[in-house]
This record gives C-alpha cells, sequence and structure tokens, in this order.
DNA sequence: GCCCTCTTTTAAAACGTTTAAATTAACATA
DNA sequence: TATGTTAATTTAAACGTTTTAAAAGAGGGC
C-alpha cells in the first residue's frame, strides 16, 4: 500500500540501503545519485514509516504529559507551553489526563514504560494523589528521562524539578492582605505547602489562624463556590480569603456574590495562579503570578536534553521560579 | 537492556513464538506452559515493546486530535471528552494545536501519513485559515481514518462529521434578544456560519442589519475586548451583542464594565458555546448551549469504530448536535 | 600489470514483535 | 503396523527502517 524504501530503490535501480543513505543525506553516496533517488521518492509521495524507524531508532520523537486535567487553565497553559517547545524539535506530545484518578497515572506510566514515548513530565498536583514516586524511578532507571513540574519528593538528580515557589505565593498574598489592615484571613484549597507560605505569613504579624477558617474543598469553581457559601453563612465572616488557585477565587467570589456579600468591599479575595480570566474577571482578580509558560519551556527543555542524552548541571536538576503579586479589583483596604 | 520475549523464552526453555502465544492468551498453548511463561514474564517485569508491536500489527493504538488551542476551554472541553473516550479502548491522544497556524495543521497532515496515528480528528474552526482538505483526503485514501468536528467541506462518505447547529444557535441568540425587544444588534467574531444564523433571525423580524454593527475580530477575549471598547465609544451603541464565542462575550462584557457601559442594562450581551466559566462569570452568562462533551464522544466513537474498520451507517457520517438557549444574567428586557 | 587508496554501493544483521506454516509428539483407530 | 487426528511447539517470514561491515569499482602511481 504505502511507499516503502524498497518501492523507491527497486524505481532507481540501487539497492534499499543506498535509498536510505541517500534520503539520510549521508555523504557516502554519490551526489548524482542522492538527487536522483530523492526526485524519485518526491515523486511517489515517500513519508519514511515511523513505526519501522521508531523500532530500529528506538525513539519515537513523542513525549508524555501527565496532568490531572486539561479543562484547567493552569495545566492548559503548560500543555501549550510544553507542546510548543517540544515541537520545534520536532517531537510530540502525548495528552495524558488522569483526572485525579492514581490508576490513571498508573495505566500512564506502564504505557510508557512500554516504550511509546522518549520521556514525560509529570505535572499533577502531589498532594491530591497517591504517588507513584517508586514507579517513575523504575522508568527513569529504565532510561524514559522523567521531569517533575510541582511536584516533588525524589532526589533531583534522577529527576529534575521545576517548580513555582508557591510557598511563597501563599505568603505574598496573605501579607499583602494583612498589610491592607485585614487580620481575620481565610484559606481555601488543599495544598500543605501553600497552606504553610500562608500560615508563616500569619505567624510573621503575630496572627493566629483559627481552624475554622480552613477550607479544604475541591480545587476548582465549584469547590470555590461551595467554600464562598460557606463562608457567607457565617456570622462573624472573614475578612479576606485567600484562595489556592484562580478557579477558586471566582467561585468563591460567584457565590459571595450571589449570596449579597460584596467583594472587595465585604470581603477581599485573593487568588494563586493568575490565569488569563484573573484580569477578565469582574471584579479583576487580585492574584499572585505563576510563570506557568516559562515553567513549561524550561521542563520541556531540560526533557529534551534528558533525551538527548546531554548531562545535566545541578542548577538544571532544581529549578525553582519566583512568584509575582498582582494586585488587581477584588482586594482592598480593611 | 529492557525485558524481551526472547529473555523470558530462554528462561521457560520454550521458543519465542510459544511466549509471545501464551502472554497472548491464545489457546493454541498448553495451559501449564502458559502459567509458567506468564510467571516468569510477571517476575522479570515484562513489558511488550510498543515500538515493535506497532511495526508489525501496523497500528499505533494512537490518534491525533487537531486543534486550533487547547487554551481555549472550548476545545479543552473538547479534547478531555475525545481523550476520556478513546482511553476507554485503550488508545491514546496526540495532541496537535496548531495556534491557527496553516502550516502546522500540514506538518500534523504529514506526521500522521508516518503512521504515527491510527486515526485523526480534526476540529479546527474552518473559517480561519487555509483548508487542506485535499491533503487530508489523501489520508484517507492511504486509510487512515478522519472525523471532521464543526468543519466542513468534503463528501462525508470519506470524512464524517460531527457538528454542532452553530447557525441556529446564533439564529436562536439572536431571535431571543429580539424577543426581548432589542432593535439594534451587533454581532462579534468571524465566522460566516454564525453570523448567517444571526443574520436570518434579523431578518425574519424585519430588522436591517447594519455594516458597522458587525465586528471582526479575534475569537478570544482580547478580540472580545476590542470589540467592547468600540462599541462603548459609539455614540449611537447596539442595544444588545451576540457573540461569536462565551470568550469573546467575557472579553466585550469586561470592556463595556470598563467603560461605564452597564451589562445588562445598557447593553445586553450574549455568547455561544456555554463553557463552565458562563456560569461564573459576573454577571452570568447568557449562551447558547453547544453540547461540546457529546460531540467529543460522538467523534472519538466514530473514529475508532473507523479505525477498527467497520463501516458506518449513513447516519453516523453525517451527525449534528442541537443547540439550546441557556437565560442567564447578561441580557435583559428591551 | 599490480598494488594502494578512495569513493560508492550493497549485503546483511538488527530492532522486538506477530503469525502462518511446518514439525513433532502422543495417541486412537483400523 | 500403518494411518490419521489432535494438540503443542517451533521455524521462519514479515513489518520497514537504520547501520555496520564488506564488497565492488574507479583512479592513480609505480
Amino acid at each position: 500500500m504505502a511507499v516503502t524504501l524498497n518501492d523507491i530503490a527497486r524505481k532507481a535501480g540501487v539497492s534499499l540501503a543506498t535509498v536510505s543513505l541517500a534520503l539520510n543525506d549521508s555523504n557516502k553516496v554519490n551526489k548524482d545519485t542522492k538527487i536522483r533517488i530523492k526526485e524519485i521518492a518526491d515523486e511517489l509521495n515517500y513519508v519514511p514509516n515511523a513505526r519501522a524507524r521508531a523500532l530500529v531508532k528506538k525513539s519515537t520523537k513523542t513525549i508524555g504529559l501527565v496532568i490531572p486535567e486539561v479543562v484547567n487553565p493552569f495545566f492548559a497553559e503548560l500543555a501549550q507551553a510544553i507542546k510548543d517547545y517540544v515541537r520545534s524539535q520536532d517531537f510530540n506530545v502525548i495528552l495524558c489526563s488522569t483526572d485525579y484518578q492514581s490508576e490513571e497515572e498508573l495505566r500512564y506510566i506502564n504505557m510508557f514504560r512500554s516504550g511509546q514515548v522518549d520521556g514525560a513530565i509529570f505535572a499533577c498536583v502531589g498532594d491530591m494523589m497517591a504517588q507513584h514516586n517508586d514507579l517513575i524511578i523504575k522508568l527513569v532507571e529504565e532510561n524514559i528521562p522523567v521531569i517533575y513540574v510541582d511536584r516533588d519528593g525524589v532526589d533531583h538528580d534522577l529527576i529534575p524539578v521545576v517548580k513555582s515557589d508557591v510557598y511563597h505565593a501563599a505568603y505574598q498574598a496573605a501579607d499583602y492582605l494583612i498589610s491592607l489592615g485585614h487580620r481575620e484571613l481565610a484559606f481555601a484549597g488543599q495544598s500543605v505547602e501553600r497552606l504553610n507560605g500562608f500560615k508563616s505569613a500569619l505567624m510573621k504579624h503575630g496572627l493566629e489562624l483559627k481552624e475554622e477558617n480552613i477550607y479544604y474543598d475541591y480545587l476548582r469553581m465549584e469547590g470555590g463556590y461551595t467554600v464562598g457559601e460557606k463562608i457567607a453563612a457565617r456570622d462573624n465572616k472573614p475578612e479576606a480569603v485567600v484562595c489556592l488557585n484562580d478557579e477558586m477565587a471566582i467561585g468563591v467570589i460567584q457565590a459571595l456574590i450571589a449570596e449579597k456579600v460584596k467583594v472587595p468591599e465585604d470581603i477581599s479575595v485573593v487568588g494563586i495562579d493568575n490565569i488569563k480570566m484573573a484580569n477578565f474577571y469582574n471584579p479583576s482578580l487580585t492574584t499572585v503570578n505563576i510563570p506557568v509558560s516559562q515553567m513549561g519551556d524550561k521542563a520541556a527543555e531540560i526533557l529534551l536534553k534528558r533525551i538527548a542524552g546531554e548531562t545535566l548541571s545541578p542548577k538544571e536538576k532544581f529549578f525553582i521560579f519566583p512568584t509575582e503579586l498582582v494586585i488587581r479589583d477584588s482586594s482592598r483596604k480593611a
């Protein structure tokens, strides 16, 4: 059916090997024959068979990207950045979203072991599911390089990590709210690291964190909405809320507004991530920027280097991106 | 390095073929040997080499999904649905976003021709870029099935189409606004089909469409923002705006609000798509629902059938999903 | 004419599976 | 004992490349 090297060889009256060499621009083959072979290949509309090539080259020019879901602006942006980067080096991305299911991650790991990818990026929210660090290490030992994005728990020599400083992000958010004069702060979301950053800001200013002001909930808009409802129902409402991410913050705000609690007049709400919608929401969202595209670029860059067999400098094995407070309209002075 | 059939064969003292048959649960191989072989395979932690298997089976268990960008809630949701569906049949998805670049689509088509995928779904906004229908037909003729989602231009016998009735969606939006009493309607976005639906609603009610009320702009929030600014700057503003999609609508609203034009008090704004944010935006967005997840499911289902070699019924080759008006807070009576 | 070198081409192995066809063994039947 | 049947196993080809080592050919110098 499809045109193969053999077809070209026959037509050109040379051996299959010569054709292969010619099409790969080897300097071992005569200039004129090379041209002739290339012409014939063009004429027959030849495309090399990626499956056969993958087998012998032991490479598929494909990487796996493990994220919880694409329907999530943060991960969508990450995916976009990574895809753009690797594509510039002729790699492709297999979209591996786990929907926060631990077993799905497992299935992907096995798929990776089968040699369907040359490497993988794991960008799951670590807190949320059972870890498979041991299996992922095995993957690396079988020579399938892995990079972690915003995930930790393994020796960086084996698995480089690209992070944002989310601890600091939460700290910045809380610190900023306190500087506005707010004293009763709430936190929404489930992330140990962010919660710790939040706590440390309170501590620095000698504020105590009441248990009732910590809301564990699903990290999307729906989860935020639930939190917002709960807050609106309280008599002694917190003055300000720091949310795990912008989506939650939007959910919180939407619920508060629905319950006639004004943002920012009654309560200030701050997110983390700085997704595009933060700027278009109404009120526009005060948040802490996480340079997710840059993180994606970096992760992709490092992964491709590993795949190419390059050794990484220690600095490249643990890369942490700074975060930045972005003040908009969802927060105001106490 | 990695464990192969040969390793197992040696250890089990049988031939490589027996191992292959055993692991594939062939009934040609003796029960006991089968068990023994499987045990050894387990023990050695064997995973079949996907590359080798792909070569001989002429299948990679992978499909390509061509979309303009993942950073776009509509396509993200489509991707999610498609991924979920095909994954249930042990297929994977290669993420092929074109960023609205025609050449990128071309590169993907060539990648597909190389046999890296068993089939592909093209879900590009047709209006926006040069079409490659001819090349895509070639793809199909080379036995790589293709499905179009919300894209047209080819004999459906070759390339089945899964669509939503966006013509009707725009019609519904305009018709609804007119029923509210609005007379001066504007349209934002570039889509022939939607614009036509919009026009037909005006015509039905005997309203004329002024050239100045058509805004061609980029179909994301930024584009909408530009449109909103232009509208806000006008003396004789339209009373209502129908936007190509929800993202544009949000951009329009955000610009209007920034320019002190109230939505919906001064201008009603309606979107199309019903992305999740439509429900969380403030004001919540009146829009026309497009059942994108269902469309993704359908497209995936049909594609996998084609890949499996099944013949499709005529009904399956052109599937159109109905749309539905969703009234929320961004629109109100004149 | 012979040897050497350099260029060009080819044969063949390899990659790790699947699978059709052939072989072997065991056993029943005539 | 010969023959046929069935079940289990193996041999070998195939998939379409890449790549190494070897072969062939072309000049050139002596």
